[in-house]
DNA sequence: AAACAGAACGTAAACGTTTACGTATTTCAG
DNA sequence: CTGAAATACGTAAACGTTTACGTTCTGTTT
């Protein structure tokens, strides 16, 4: 027995359409009216059916946020600040978790048998956003790519090359002469981006990296991060860390307190990602700072802007990574400072 | 032009009626035409509306997760628990999340206008749920509070008495003559449940704690603990600090680390949670276990056993809390093992 | 071959809303 | 006071499903 609108219709001794026009603060509906209708659907307690609702306006309604289920902290942290965003904001947001053995078309099933109004698309890859797009825009929803490319969506992505030119200049300019650069066998993309950093940095300081300059890590736990430091301080001799994430930079650290080994002092650390734990690392980790809040600003601000003109040409936003200094690689002095910020 | 049941059944040359049947396997339909049918549809990539059905078939269906936005990581980590195994199980899970200062009835109204199968609430206060139980129970949503208490709904808490009980008599029986024992303004049953504990542990031991024993802390970031750690090392002597959260224990090392004291070898710390990075960091750190994945598996197991039996008596569950000795507050000798573990 | 049971299928109502359209009422200029 | 225009309100159709009920078909038993 719910309390539907021909209910309150009867209370009020009016027809079924007066009162949904005066809830939904349509015309058609004297004031006096209206008043009284609005006072008793508040005093019963009266809750409008949303589902039908939507059914029959055909108003696609809420924002839907398609997001990866990703053990690493940093896909953990921008989906925290999406949310958070969101929230603020009050828009209801429906959040799809997929898994990497998820099928997309069991993901595209979950999101068009009820399209939103915005669509927010995170932490996917080329294949999966290709076949999104296979399937063509829709004036409707508006759908943004986030940490990502494409053609046909508006998409904001990040510049992580310079981030990482400027942070493999502090560590060559800053002494070390047995560097080692962490870098991932998944994610080819972000690691592209990053392996193009690193190389710039070493052409323009004129240095040839050798062989065993770069190594590449499985997993994205800072316990890989951990094993890996421990094999190679086995094999030789090591004065700096580049990881391929915050994550595994607390691993590294780890594994040089465990080894007796001082940071910054004999060998330096930096991180990628600037998790919020970086700042309160023993010693602090320095590393590169990905503008999260916003890349999420960002997002809504095209989503809104796409609701607005819906037919306008995709765009693309490329925010840019920056270098953040701290204890684990520090700047050493003011000439330094001038060699890295070139 | 949406792809319909009527669409199909034209294509079909049969009636809606029989595509319904025919998709939704419900009995009255030829083997052989429910398999043209299902082709069909296939082919051309229908999708059923969610909302229409459940409109029509008034089934609820779907999981909800009403959770507060919080900045603690503890709250975090639990939320990313819940979110990982509902979806792991493939249901369809909307989740829900509230500020502080949403108000109770405002809440309430995202939940009941369309209510879901199955609702767990996730770390209100008292006041809160009490709302929510004042409306009853309803047969059709399987309600489960999670990290609380209630006579209507079933429920799984946290016992966080023993843990913390054994946690301080590991600091006492270690030879710590000048403990810190933080506890926090806000969240009170919580911080009730381990007040009784560490009292119950100076109790057992004879020991009566002074007046500067106690230290309330307000803010529940690392950066308050830094803090205040860093105040109280002004103020006077000190050889262990038990915090309220590993989060802020995360801040007291911090402290401890720039003003060059030696942990555990100065002073002790213990955490409370067991958060993932607890256990890398410098020095890893001896805290008081939550079993959250437990807890969250718990939650699911009582929603399901709800659904199968909705009238049955309201359950509650409680979880107990383990202590995990590691680096910053070792335990000693088998003696002291022998005198904590008692 | 008649009678019947059961399966297969169609018809139409229902879920709770919104809204186009028609009718009754009010307002207001002349 | 009359007429038209504006406003208030009611009627009914529609959104895409599911499902009770009625009808037709198929195959079996007498």
């Amino acid at each position: 027995m719910s309390l539907n609108l021909e209910e309150l219709s009867r209370q009020a001794g009016v027809s079924i359409a007066t009162v949904s026009r005066a809830l939904s603060g349509k015309p058609g509906v004297s004031d006096k009216r209206r008043k009284e209708i609005q006072e008793l659907a508040e005093k019963a307690g009266y809750r409008p059916d949303l589902q039908a609702r939507a059914l029959r306006s055909r108003t696609r309604s809420g924002w839907m946020l398609l997001t990866q289920s990703s053990p690493t902290q940093i896909m953990q942290h921008r989906n925290e600040a999406l949310i958070r965003t969101l929230r603020n904001m009050t828009f209801s947001t429906q959040i799809i978790t997929t898994t990497w053995n998820d099928s997309p078309s069991a993901i595209l099933d979950r999101i068009w048998s009820r399209p939103p109004a915005v669509l927010l698309v995170h932490g996917y890859n080329r294949g999966t956003i290709q076949i999104l797009e296979e399937r063509g825009r829709d004036p409707a929803t508006a759908v943004v790519i986030l940490n990502g490319t494409s053609s046909v969506f508006d998409s904001v992505d990040l510049d992580r090359t310079e981030g990482t030119r400027l942070a493999t200049r502090m560590i060559l300019t800053g002494g070390a002469k047995h560097p080692v650069f962490f870098t991932s066998e998944t994610e080819p993309s972000s690691a592209d981006a990053r392996n193009r950093g690193i190389l710039q940095a070493f052409d323009e300081l004129g240095i040839t990296p050798d062989e065993k300059t770069f190594q590449k890590i499985s997993g994205a736990g800072s316990e890989s991060g951990r094993v890996l430091t421990l094999k190679l301080l086995e094999e030789r001799y090591i004065d700096a860390i580049f990881t391929y994430s915050d994550q595994i930079a607390y691993g590294v650290l780890r594994a040089l307190y465990e080894k007796g080994i001082k940071v910054p002092e004999d060998v330096k650390v930096v991180g990628f990602d600037d998790l919020p734990y970086s700042s309160i690392t023993t010693p602090s980790l320095t590393t590169v700072s990905q503008p999260v809040q916003e890349m999420v600003d960002e997002a809504i601000r095209l989503a809104q802007q796409r609701q607005a003109t819906p037919e306008a040409d995709p765009e693309h936003v490329d925010l840019p990574t920056r270098l953040v200094p701290r204890e684990s690689c520090p700047l050493l002095s003011q000439a330094h400072r001038e060699q890295t910020f070139l």
